[in-house]
DNA sequence: TTGAAATCGTGGCATATGCCACTAATAAGT
DNA sequence: ACTTATTAGTGGCATATGCCACGATTTCAA
């Protein structure tokens, strides 16, 4: 366990643990981990958690063109486009072309993009109601609302 | 903006912003916003901040064997293999057969590795204190905690 | 009206991360 | 000692995410 064969002296306890201050490490430490868990319960739909989510965001927007969507979720449109690639493929989106202004494009769940999204809908839940379980419901609205804090505009102002 | 052109009926109030209830969703935007500040200050050095953790982590480690690596970041032993990829390329780290065991291939930091941590490290703690500022250290350090707890082994088991 | 500027989406490339199948090597059990 | 786990890493494939350059369109301005 300690091994440190020709390697670097032992941290000493004052210094151990370099990372667990880094707030940026500690959220993607964080969204891995928890990203496992609700990836295992959305597994029986066949869906990631992250794609349940774009799922969600665009059942909840309604019909956003894609600039709109990679907007709220804080993402980088090109980035969003690669992952809308396997929905779309596996028929659960689908793009159209905005009639009155051609660069738009605006994103829509097909019927069976509907059906899927109820469908793991049932298990998010689940896995919602586990974290609640687990974390404490209160606890757990807290962290998203320091969360929600991390990601406003106002935030990246003052960084 | 509220287009909703041939889309569903727009959210009621009530029913808004459904993500922004998801646990998993909420954190995976927070890492994915945050980790662009990081990058951005990082940037000078070349190094993405996931970088920079994993050389913080081998660095604290001392000389961790891959899965010991791997473990402690919560990583799956082939993303972490991968996420070294580059950092081998560039000579910033270097792994070797264990005599005892060769099953086991230890991580460790060239001198050109060390430099460029420890150069980065002057970033690191440039972004980290842009954080504090704008967030509050005693706050953070709460987050950090609840995240801390996310990533432990008890919630994991709870969930 | 016509050419510059801004907006939207696409594609390519690179890193981040995970899963699975497979090989090598060691540890355990009989 | 042999057979059977178990453990460590590798490689391939797939998704997640980002940046940049580019092409299509629309808007603005001279």
């Amino acid at each position: 366990m300690k091994a440190d064969i020709k390697g670097r002296a032992p941290r000493t306890p004052a210094e151990a643990d370099l990372l667990s201050f880094c707030n940026n490490a500690a959220l993607r430490k964080a969204a891995r981990g928890l990203g496992k868990l609700y990836d295992a319960v959305l597994e029986p739909s066949g869906l990631k958690a992250t794609q349940y989510s774009l799922l969600t965001q665009i059942y909840d927007l309604g019909n956003p063109t894609m600039a709109e969507l990679a907007r709220s979720l804080l993402m980088d449109l090109s980035a969003m486009r690669h992952s809308l690639g396997p929905l779309i493929r596996d028929g659960l989106v689908r793009l159209r072309v905005e009639a009155r202004d051609r660069r738009v494009k605006r994103v829509a769940l097909t019927p069976a993009g509907v059906a899927k999204f109820e469908e793991a809908a049932q298990l998010w839940r689940k896995a919602q109601g586990r974290f609640e379980q687990a974390f404490g419901a209160a606890r757990a609205a807290k962290l998203r609302s320091e969360l929600r804090l991390l990601t406003s505009e106002g935030f990246k102002d003052a960084f």
